[in-house]
DNA sequence: ATTATTTATACCATATAGGGTATAATACTT
DNA sequence: AAGTATTATACCCTATATGGTATAAATAAT
């Protein structure tokens, strides 16, 4: 899972529309699109808005691990 | 753990200088400063750029969860 | 099929992140 | 203490991330 299909589950489990995302995140609509397009050269605080929304925010993680989606189609 | 701190910790147990660190993971000096005193508005790519040198990405995390540090002075 | 809603693409403008470098301050070593 | 290595601060410059807006494409609803 990367981030910007993290964020796209957590928006429409949310039931937001991009706008409605970055007007609540305090980001323009523009930041929203690119996130979830995958774009590598964010800005780390404003992806933090959007995460913080969730209840998340970005940390170093070990490069394998499987995020946060914890015990949920779990392989073994 | 916050990520600056994070960094600061790998490079020393790696007995890497700031500039080394900077060589090595293909980024400014400056960026490393920044990275080390808790900047927020860094550049996603960048950072993860030095924490691919210790196996290690930026993802997003639950905002309570301990980071990373597997094992260690635990709580319970 | 039409319309309405949502998302994607393309452009312009501005603020600023990042590189570089030079100097200052701190931390080690002897 | 003096000298060396490391880190911090301050400046200039360029590239670019972000916001905004306008249009196009895609998706959903009727």
């Amino acid at each position: 899972m990367n981030l910007s299909t993290f964020i796209k589950q957590k928006r429409s489990v949310s039931g937001l529309t991009q706008p409605e995302l970055a007007e609540k995140a305090g980001v323009g609509l523009r930041f929203i699109r690119e996130l979830e397009q995958g774009k590598e050269t964010l800005r780390l605080d404003k992806v933090n808005q959007v995460l913080n929304l969730f209840g998340y925010e970005m940390g170093p993680l070990k490069s394998d691990q499987k995020t946060a989606n914890h015990r949920k189609d779990a392989k073994s």
